[in-house]
DNA sequence: GCCAACGTTGGC
DNA sequence: GCCAACGTTGGC
């Protein structure tokens, strides 16, 4: 059964409006282990993503993504000149995995985060556990009914 | 821009 | 393997 999950990205370097734009985008850049594993392991072709805006005017969840393409090499890591190269990552065994998501839909508002955190039911999300920082987080299948009713 | 809460690094 | 120092994230 396809899973979800939530990616946060800063609109100011990739919003939902670039993706809208180019509809498939490779989520390069990822340089952290427990995110990276989500993305390696669990994240498949088709499953959903509340693709959310962190580091802006109003933090929260701005539309609907979904993987189009499952891991592989995350090739930045072995490009000197990329800000996300990482010299321990190597060719033979990259350290940093990525996938593709394409674009679904943009909502009409921002679910922010403000008021995601009234928003009862939704007690247990990984997002509003408090010192989260996790840019890669599942979502369950509860979590998200409630989220795309609102 | 501040700063709390994390994750990572590296000396020991 | 511990832990202090440092860097980063991200809400405010």
């Amino acid at each position: 059964m396809a899973k979800i999950w939530l990616m946060k990205t800063e609109p100011e370097t990739f919003s939902i409006d670039d993706l809208k734009a180019v509809k498939s985008e490779p989520w390069d850049g990822v340089r952290n282990y427990q995110a990276r594993n989500f993305m390696r392991d669990d994240m498949k072709k088709g499953d959903k993503v509340l693709f959310y805006h962190s580091n802006c005017k109003v933090p929260g969840i701005v539309g609907i993504a979904e993987v189009s393409k499952e891991a592989y090499p995350d090739h930045t890591a072995f490009d000197k000149k990329s800000k996300y190269f990482d010299p321990k990552s190597k060719k033979e065994s990259p350290r940093w995995m990525m996938v593709e998501v394409k674009f679904k839909k943009k909502f009409k508002e921002t679910i922010s985060l403000n008021f995601l955190k009234d928003v009862s039911g939704l007690d247990d999300m990984v997002l509003l556990r408090k010192g989260n920082r996790l840019s890669i987080m599942p979502v369950s299948e509860k979590e998200f009914k409630i989220i795309t009713n609102l």
